[in-house]
DNA sequence: TTCGAAATCTACAGCGCTGTAGAGTCGGGC
DNA sequence: GCCCGACTCTACAGCGCTGTAGATTTCGAA
């Protein structure tokens, strides 16, 4: 096995000095057209590839940056995880993707370790408060994925969750629904989506003077299909059933519909079902998922964009972007006849 | 800011010598009772961490490996994905994700580039050719992950494709079914799952002296739902119609069902649907899917530890794993009621 | 023709860590 | 009481690259 050619040995082969070889391989303008053809040719010879830990250590800069999500099996970050790797890389930016499992100690492992290894975080947390984070902002760039929260403490990416959850319950009400059961509203104070959704769906309930009714709220454990499946059972049983489900999350959504179906509810004649999140699938589920759809480039695009910003001037003022969505209508919720 | 503190800053709180804190953060055995004391103390003091890249230099080993697939979109390769990065990390490496597409010029850059930058590639190949990756498997780990092939040409971990074809298709004829249909067959020479799936479904005709029909055959352009759904209907306009059929993947399996459901065929009364990949999603489609599953945890736990071993020694025989499958039989595939 | 700015290139000192070599210390067997 | 091996620790030279400072050459304008 040879040795992976070094910069001293193009240098040399090239009959220049090592500043040269580098100079060129960093895109310095000045150099002339001799000199850079045989820099160029001694490269392909000795198919020279440059050592990137040394270059990290010379230039103080890792050339990594974290990507955190809870999990990746949940296909809305995994296609979220491809789009930020294809943002990076237009930074020069290579990803270390981080299952977090939504654990508030895996969470803080990544802001608290990963510093070391990586110039800047794009952390999606659930667990994590604000203080945990505000920390550890000020020596590395983080950027936050999710929702509107009440205080900035980092750069930011947001979901409008609140007027997402309006846009998908007036769609419900404009299409004669007005049983409205919710599947997803978790009481934990952390879990700040689910909190905006119920809030988006009560302005659009109360805008159609439509009383909200706590009977029609089903809690579940995660979200998750089979979370979904449980609560399809508990829709079936209420009387009087609902004649629309939101569910906040795709995939128990896509356990509702599950559920319904092995039960003989008939979607959308006895019930509408519509969810967040619009995975590949929901366009493929029977019948098809009526969802609301992120910008999921957007939200990578201005994630690396504002990393990138922050590490390049740390005294930036905090900033915050928030994302457009768009109600996807499909067959779950088709007009009813009558209500 | 504060600056981050070095080795030598621990060191000289600590009054030892640098050498003294590296070992100790290396687990060397031999250090006193009170020097470790010492030592602990002023790393936390300080908030030390190592700096990766200068370890990394010092060292020779990047600390990364890279995982390179085709989509994180795919969940079976996301879900893989999480599997490979723990199963690194208890080996003390980092995990690279790549996307691919399943581009030969990207695989391609994977191999030749990603040499520099990490200590190993784990890569399931779709384009690449078997003298591009024996070329490079010289150089640096490359274990391979698919399909049996004939050439082993760098270590790999594979499923047995033709077996658990017959076991799926042996299931389909217990259960009644005779005309099988089969979609994802493909004629591209580099995809060779397809090709190993028709033998094994083809061994398990010919044992029941079932004849194999080519007009049975569809075609698709791609695995995913949509193409699915396209073959739905080439099914359904099939005379006599195949009373059962054989996707080559979860995705086109479940548009195969929403596509059957929008025509209004009825699973699995007129026909079976069976699948490959027991993505999660499968057990909550209407009906739930009847899949071969794979292990996946042993294909990351032996991917990671092949490469482990090949890393520590260059000169050992090129291996291969073959990954357990199961049959998950479920509602899309019961039993016909006659013939 | 002369001079300064721009262009082009060189020399060399780090970046922060680990490996190697070896110095000093300690304890038990003879 | 002496010697040797095991233990504990130190000093220092790299790892391969980039930044800084500065030397040298080129070129257009005065």
């Amino acid at each position: 096995m040879h040795v992976r050619p070094r910069l001293v040995d193009v240098a040399a082969r090239a009959g220049v000095s090592q500043k040269t070889v580098s100079n060129l391989l960093n895109g310095y303008p000045h150099i002339s057209a001799t000199t850079r053809e045989k820099v160029e040719a001694a490269i392909s010879e000795l198919g020279y590839r440059p050592n990137l830990s040394a270059r990290s250590m010379g230039r103080g800069r890792t050339g990594f940056i974290a990507f955190a999500v809870p999990s990746l099996s949940n296909p809305h970050f995994a296609e979220l995880a491809g789009r930020v790797i294809s943002a990076a890389k237009r930074q020069h930016w290579t990803v270390l993707i981080e299952e977090t499992g939504g654990r508030k100690v895996s969470e803080d492992t990544v802001v608290s370790t990963m510093p070391y290894l990586v110039d800047g975080i794009i952390l999606h947390p659930e667990s994590l408060t604000d203080d945990d984070v505000e920390d550890r902002a000020r020596d590395t760039p983080i950027v936050l994925l999710g929702e509107r929260g009440l205080e900035l403490v980092a750069d930011r990416v947001v979901a409008d969750n609140v007027a997402a959850a309006e846009d998908i319950t007036e769609h419900l009400i404009e299409t004669g629904h007005r049983r409205i059961a919710t599947v997803g509203i978790r009481s934990d104070a952390h879990l700040q989506a689910s909190q905006f959704r119920d809030q988006g769906l009560r302005l659009a309930l109360a805008r159609h003077r439509i009383p909200f009714d706590d009977a029609l709220v089903i809690d579940v454990p995660d979200y998750s299909r089979a979370a979904g499946v449980l609560a399809a059972q508990s829709l079936a049983k209420m009387t009087p059933r609902p004649d629309a489900v939101l569910c906040f999350n795709a995939a128990v959504a896509a356990g509702v519909l599950s559920g319904l179906h092995g039960l003989g509810v008939r979607v959308p004649d006895e019930i509408g079902v519509a969810g967040f999140d619009d995975i590949d699938e929901a366009e493929f589920t029977s019948p098809p998922l009526t969802t609301i759809a992120w910008d999921i480039d957007g939200m990578a695009e201005a994630a690396v964009r504002l990393l990138a910003e922050r590490y390049e001037s740390r005294d930036l003022p905090t900033r915050d972007v928030t994302l457009k969505h768009t109600l996807k209508t499909r067959a779950s919720t088709t007009p009813r006849r009558s209500v």
